[in-house]
DNA sequence: TTGTAGGCGTTATCAC
DNA sequence: GTGATAACGCCTACAA
């Protein structure tokens, strides 16, 4: 079969123990031995058995990451600066991986089962961490099922930790630390600025209706809109829409606000993939851009920078905030005191906003 | 400390191995037996522990997913495309869901040395499958390092699958099935297209030298203007530039390509991401896109239609070949004959390709 | 500093 | 169809 511990340790001449010990590194072990076993190791091209050590010592070097989707580059994004902090650098020189952490990105569409799904199988294989990516469904029974699920994997020792998602509110404590975005305050800043051009008939092309990161980012808009005496109805979603984070529900959701209020001067996008959408129907509807209709995004994707015209967005520092989850996952860095660390939005000015056209 | 496969066999009254029997499924059960075990399971709330039973049966359920730049759709929508096809499947129609796999997304930076710090995690965790996706450094040393890896891999079990990746050359058995892109045909026909046009100065902005995708790519340009009669120094690399893989290239890059020749008419970028760099430095320089200068990209991600103009490009299907990988990987399809199956470029026309300024 | 021995939780091979 | 019982390969007190 294959090469195991004790082949190693007879090539050696000394006891498995000893292997093991020069292997983990984290415990006194004579230059010589040491020198001999890795000689060993090499000779025999031997690699651990992961699932083995993992059964002896009940835990695993596995670190999960959550993502809805993974082709989306504001996943892409955050779940590389995580990965990039599980250190890839080989402790001794030897190309030999030590302390090295496995990160594995699962996607889960978004769909709550799913999530519940690699939970369970993260749980199955005792993963050491678990980096929870996104927002999540906005609905109390799933919330309950999650945290009640991360409160288990917090109970057999895996570290929890949540990357621009709110904090639980069932099992707080199952956490080790939240990091969420301020997507209140960002969409409050881009609507404000909004305002503050001039417009006054402003559009929103929102996220799936039941996300709390769609519900966030709405409740910025509409206290901006109030604090501008613009509450009611306007406010209240008859210039609102729903739909996925793609581009075509952008596409779509600009035409539909264009036939409910042909007078829009601005649109606010669920972010900057749906924001191209939006741009697109309202070229195609003849409108110029910002001239004619103002566009905004959210997050600053690298894209948004390139978009024609550059897009007024919210810059979410995503990567940033991964390798932060990535260090509190590892326990290289110590939780924010109260566990819980909001992440800053900022308000990124380009050239898809300005002021509105006059008349 | 955690439930266990014999708490749930005393809970059930029946024994651990029956237990086992019913959760794997595999293995014939009295219906009232197995009914009593699944109560048990879901009163107790029992998860299976991975790494023992990835031990006593000396294969676990990982599948690794390898990829160049996680935060890149490229790889992004292949990785997911793979990721959907380890969903649920059913054993043999007994309806249980047992054959989860755990698919692991490993980024590899493009780096070769954590292409092969990755593989050896991927062995330790005698992952069931390897999906290697995307291009590798066109060095035959690693080659050969990867290939040796490769085949220790295939050697314990596991299922090697390349994913726009070409076939190996030194073990070429050690992999299941390859799906190289083609690379080379998708060059030369976006190169013939624009010399169709009455392009004679192309310039190119191509990937890192060191790889085997730039390399195709570029044998399919001068391919393409060797046919024509155009070879010679302008091929030989008096046009090219190369770089990374990101919109930053491709603006320096077209900035050195106007540098050397001001009067160049088209522009063959190393993909989309590329081109929509090229693009901004264009403009910037006061030239229009088609008018003056033509654009092409390759990939045809989902942005490159949204792009001002839209991209012409070349598509390769992602998600497709991604499916088909994890098919694979998974033993759901028959290799292709020969293991290899080249995949097909076609040619996008789009808008930011057209005939060049007369004069 | 190094060796010995027991156990981690499952699966698989036998019997019954 | 079900129950004992050995592996599986490694870790970790405990001894030496």
């Amino acid at each position: 079969m294959s090469v195991t511990l004790s082949d190693v340790a007879n090539r050696a001449k000394v006891s498995p123990a000893t292997v093991s010990r020069v292997l983990n590194g984290n415990y006194p072990v004579a230059a010589a031995t040491r020198e001999r076993v890795l000689r060993a190791v090499d000779e025999l091209d031997y690699v651990l058995n992961g699932p083995a050590s993992a059964l002896a010592a009940s835990t695993s070097d596995l670190v999960g990451i959550l993502v809805n989707d993974i082709a989306d580059p504001f996943f892409g994004i955050m779940a590389s600066a995580v990965q990039a902090e599980m250190g890839c650098q080989d402790g001794d020189g030897t190309g030999r991986a030590g302390g090295e952490k496995l990160a594995v990105v699962c996607n889960t569409g978004g769909a709550p089962d799913r999530e519940l799904t690699y939970l369970t199988l993260l749980q199955r294989q005792r993963a050491a961490a678990v980096v929870l990516t996104g927002d999540t469904v906005d609905d109390p029974a799933h919330a309950a099922a999650v945290a009640a699920k991360l409160a288990r994997l917090a109970e057999a020792g895996t570290r929890v930790v949540l990357c621009g998602r709110p904090p639980l509110t069932a099992h707080p404590d199952a956490v080790l630390a939240a990091l969420p975005f301020d997507n209140r305050g960002g969409g409050r800043a881009l609507t404000s600025h909004l305002l503050e051009l001039g417009h006054r008939s402003i559009g929103h092309v929102a996220g799936p209706a039941e996300r709390t990161t769609t519900r966030h980012r709405l409740e910025g808009h509409r206290e901006a809109l109030a604090a501008a005496g613009l509450g009611g109805d306007r406010a209240g979603g008859g210039l609102t829409v729903h739909g996925p984070y793609d581009r075509r529900s952008g596409y779509e959701g600009a035409r539909e606000l264009l036939r409910r209020e042909p007078g829009l001067t601005a649109v606010v996008a669920a972010n900057d993939t749906v924001a191209l959408g939006v741009c697109a129907a309202l070229r195609e509807a003849g409108l110029r851009i910002p001239q004619d209709v103002s566009v905004a995004g959210f997050d600053d994707l690298p894209f948004s920078a390139d978009a024609v015209p550059a897009l007024t967005t919210v810059r979410l520092p995503l990567q940033a905030a991964g390798a932060r989850a990535g260090r509190l996952a590892l326990g290289t860095e110590k939780p924010p005191p109260g566990r819980v660390a909001e992440i800053a939005a900022e308000l990124v000015v380009r050239d898809s906003t300005g002021a509105p056209r006059t008349g």
